[in-house]
DNA sequence: GTTAGCACTCAAATAAAGGGAGTGCTAATA
DNA sequence: TATTAGCACTCCCTTTATTTGAGTGCTAAC
């Protein structure tokens, strides 16, 4: 048996494809014949599919039933548009773009978009940061019982904490402190704030080693947000659209998993640790690290906000999605994010 | 045909509502007289039943199927709870404050722990503040090119916001400009801030009139973020377990309404706004605003965080819900959430 | 007032039948 | 040799019929 395949079951197997991704029925030879450019009898056709049934590209459901792209088969689909030229598509832009300054809603409104633009499921990662360094600490008087602590991280995410007080501080206490705190943590990044360095900060702020304590706890807060991952989610509830999807329990699955989104979460992690990043990544089936969405495809790209803030992108559907489509809109909203860049130093959110 | 119910009627009645809440199925007569403490023939039963559904108290889905109860029956299985004295539970005290100090992250496990707990779909608020005023403003050096303006608002509730600059601002001009900036603005509603204000605020700034337009507009801010409320859900896949839920559409329409949370806001509104507050507000059916949710209960209770911030908590489940537990554990959080008050100053999310 | 008994109803489950799309194979054709 | 037409066969799906059983309403007896 060949490996290779011949143009005509190129042909064929790209017809099928599409036919079925249209309709999501089993298409059978009949179907193809009359529905190709090419002219081949139903006959014909039969043959070949065999042939690609034979190699795995497709498959039938049951005896005396269409055929049906197996896993190979899309993923055949797929590398062959990857290797098509990218169009360009930025009616997102302006959507995107107007009233949302801030990323949190620059992302959720990424999902909605997204999720509306194309009517599968989506979900948007908040940008992380792993190389977090300490840019700037600020300590202010609120009123007489409470300071807050500002605390600003490379890629300008700060973070508020209030700090209870018994005694009001005079302001050469907190300028000293503010001091204290700059001088020493300036710069730092977080796994340089050791037990030693504590030890040594807390002695010299004497009396107030408890707002020092403080402080160092709301960084430390700062890192544990960071590790549960923010993902936002939309059109969830397009998965019905499909019926393939939405018979079984594999919808509630597949929606419990947007629900809980730990799963998610490790969704982000394999495209984010993947090598070949910045690019687009399909998940066919098993190949994605969920169990609950083996009957599913989803289609991840990677963004980047600068300073190392990297993010993700992503659409869950049914394997017979619009991939191309998928993935121009993916590559559109990927370039848009990456744009925002340096527009504007925002706080993620937290 | 007289309007209120014997003992007799009465009980059975009960029997009926806590048969269906456990089984999900209509309950015969038979069924009836086999269970109950009272000895009592089926057809006796038939009689009664038959007074009932004349009263509009229960139904049969169909002739010749068991009788189920009807919005009017759950009203008053719920009235006469309510009437029921309260008992307390306070498992949930420590799942919920362990680790835990942030009011967003408070809420979300509280969403979830809800969820857990009951086994329906809930749904928490975040509280929001009606009369904001204005606490205390500091901006800040972050680097040559960025100061950051903080906010705090009564309540605690922080804003950030970085604003870039072109030249560096030294120490008097900051600590002119703070004094300006609390001075005037210090306890100010969010009304009281005026265009007259702003001009004579900006006026004194000279020079740095634009960083007083930036400060002030992420005050803005606050109150537009305030204004699309914040909901969190959890549990949303658990009206799968119910099948008078999951089976046709409405299971999509019931998520779907959890996944765009407009309509949960709704639900949110009408709560808060109702006068009898933090007390516990059950909706059965029609009686929610929601559409979506007309074969659904609705059960929610109002929390209050100090300095007037009022959030919900809800839950949303089928009809034969468990009126007791949930109302017993709505109360038990809500008795949480109101403890925490002043606990901290805590940053609501953003 | 309560109960036993019986005929009746109707949803749901099961079974049977028919239709139809599609296949594999063989033999004829270009 | 590659293609095509034809045919018997398979198996899913839909429709229709049948059965089953839980439950009711009613009447008559207790």
């Amino acid at each position: 048996m060949n490996t290779e395949l011949s143009d005509r079951q190129h042909m064929i197997l790209r017809a099928i494809i599409q036919n079925y991704l249209e309709t999501g029925e089993p298409v059978g030879s009949r179907t193809l014949s009359k529905s190709m450019e090419v002219k081949l009898s139903s006959a014909t056709i039969r043959n070949e599919m065999a042939d690609l049934e034979d190699m795995g590209y497709i498959f039938q459901p049951h005896t005396s039933a269409g055929r049906i792209p197996s896993d190979k088969g899309y993923r055949f689909y797929v590398d062959s548009l990857m290797a098509d030229k990218e169009q360009e598509l930025n009616e997102l832009k302006n959507v995107m773009l107007e009233k949302t300054d801030k990323i949190e809603r620059v992302l959720k409104q990424a999902a909605k978009v997204l999720a509306t633009n194309t009517n599968y499921a989506t979900m948007v990662s908040a940008p992380v940061n792993r190389r977090n360094t300490l840019k700037f600490i600020q300590l202010s008087q609120v009123d007489s019982e409470q300071i807050v602590a500002v605390i600003v991280m490379s890629g300008n995410v700060i973070k508020n904490k209030i700090i209870d007080v018994d005694e009001e501080f005079s302001n050469e206490t907190l300028l000293k402190l503010n001091m204290l705190l700059n001088t020493t943590l300036n710069g730092m990044s977080i796994e340089a704030i050791n037990l030693g360095l504590i030890a040594r900060l807390k002695e010299q702020a004497g009396i107030h080693s408890k707002v020092i304590s403080d402080v160092l706890d709301a960084v430390a807060d700062i890192i544990q947000v960071e590790e549960d991952m923010e993902i936002y989610t939309s059109g969830a509830t397009n998965i019905f659209k499909y019926p393939e999807l939405s018979d079984n329990q594999s919808a509630q699955e597949i929606i419990h998993a947007f629900e809980e989104k730990q799963q998610l979460a490790e969704l982000v992690s394999e495209t984010l640790s993947g090598e070949e990043n910045h690019g687009i990544q399909v998940y066919i089936g098993d190949e994605a690290p969920v169990k609950s969405m083996k009957d599913c495809s989803v289609v991840t790209a990677t963004y980047e906000l600068g300073e190392g803030m990297r993010g993700t992108i992503g659409i869950i559907g049914p394997k017979r999605m619009d991939y191309e489509h998928v993935m121009r809109t993916l590559k559109t909203l990927q370039n848009e994010l990456d744009a925002i860049n340096h527009k504007e130093g925002s706080t993620p959110p937290s």
